[in-house]
DNA sequence: TATTTGTAGATTGTTGACAATCTATGGTTT
DNA sequence: AAACCATAGATTGTCAACAATCTACAAATA
């Protein structure tokens, strides 16, 4: 009953709603929904979810809950334990330094493909968010530098046109961001990670494949070693965190 | 019920069967089972996993199996299409391309690492694992090699000591798998391979952190090269393949 | 003959119910 | 008071049934 004729759907995709109707069961609109809520921090890491309390919330029964939480088990983002529950995850101090260092590898492949590749609207496109994250500096508005700095970061990936390390890419920075001691407290650093861009675009400009992608890598490990020294800081000031959940040793 | 001594479980491991029955619910085993068969080939790439006949297979009812397929989804072993069921997925030539630009840009990172911090104790592994190659080569027993081959790499990675990366590599590794280009005829290739893999050996020996990074960047980059050519040659003899299910546009 | 239409069967999507397990609370024993 | 039960309630694990959708094939139409 579909595609009877030689050439269905030439061009036009086919209305909004049915593609949706389509492609979307109630599983991935649960996954997606759960998803979005933790990654804007309405369940914190270790906090517990519950599949009856979602199911009602979202309408639906356990089934699709459940499977939801399969799949963002296997994405990372949450934890299941058997009999007990499933958990937003909480990135260890340790993984998220792994996660920095596989990031760099990623990053500086990202920086010799564009080298070579780079379009002029693109790179037009890329110095704008540098230009625009500089203003965020001036204004001291950390909140949308931080937005500017991941889609900068994002869009660069993207343009490197290799699909599969765009979508590991994207599964590293969401499971990073439950990496509660980055998020906030970046904010007298902006400046040096801001000058850093500078310096990624202007070696990819320079078509230089090497000098751009140890820019990217550099920039990277940068980054993660702020991360690191502003954990301890944090540390020591606050000795003990709270632990919003009990999960078995 | 449990942790009721101040020191419970010292250093003993709990019971086996036990550990198994805490960890594993039936999704999991039905998973693990589902993501066998398919790396084994006993599904081709392509085929249609039907959930009652598994469930039934497996002795279990339709809602584990379902999980699993979730599961098996966000790994990429698997695409579900919305009420018409679930596919093996076959990977297309321009995605295994993009896996293994990837996988070199890890396996760079792996050589620099494991040039300044491989033991002896590692080193003499992996120069046994090469050795056991070149006994292949020259008995010609390709799928050992191909074996030792998987090994190799899996230990270099492992050993690099990045957990992140470990599990990502694996994931890739797999996805590999279904391409079913890939597995068969390297026959000829397999002296040249090798060759390279001394030549890694060699240089994470030797402590230089960039030459082994660039010796197994350039393994993989060539292994990509051989893949694309053997593809070129096998689709130039056979010029249509057989589709095992219709899945839709 | 080729195309369309209309069913019956197969398969997936979703739900609610029941069983198994865990958690918390209060009482009991030492 | 501290450690040990014991039970009730909450939560997860599993299943079977029903509804929605698709697939294949046969009949009808042009």
């Amino acid at each position: 009953m579909r595609d009877m004729s030689a050439v269905p759907n030439p061009f036009q995709p086919l209305h909004p709603t049915i593609a949706l109707l389509q492609t979307s069961s109630l599983t991935t609109v649960v996954q997606q929904e759960i998803e979005r809520a933790i990654l804007v921090g309405e369940y914190a890491p270790g906090s517990k979810l519950i599949e009856a309390t979602l199911a009602t919330k979202l309408g639906v029964s356990r089934g699709p809950v459940r499977e939801a939480f399969r799949m963002l088990d296997e994405a990372g983002l949450v934890r299941t334990e058997k009999n007990r529950g499933v958990f937003v995850r909480d990135i260890p101090m340790d993984e998220a330094v792994e996660i920095f260092d596989l990031r760099a590898a990623m990053d500086e492949l990202v920086g010799r493909q564009l080298a070579t590749k780079i379009t002029p609207l693109q790179l037009k496109e890329i110095r704008d968010l540098v230009s625009d994250m500089e203003k965020a500096v001036k204004l001291e508005d950390a909140y949308n530098y931080h937005l500017l700095n991941l889609k900068f970061h994002d869009r660069l990936v993207e343009m490197a046109g290799n699909r599969k390390l765009t979508e590991i890419y994207r599964k590293l920075i969401k499971e990073l961001s439950l990496f509660r001691r980055l998020n906030l407290a970046d904010g007298w650093l902006m400046p040096i990670s801001a000058g850093e861009h500078r310096a990624i675009v202007k070696a990819i400009a320079s078509g230089d494949a090497d000098k751009a992608g140890r820019a990217m890598f550099d920039h990277v490990m940068e980054s993660k070693e702020r991360t690191i020294s502003n954990d301890l800081r944090r540390r020591s000031r606050a000795p003990t965190a709270v632990t919003v959940a009990t999960p078995r040793a």
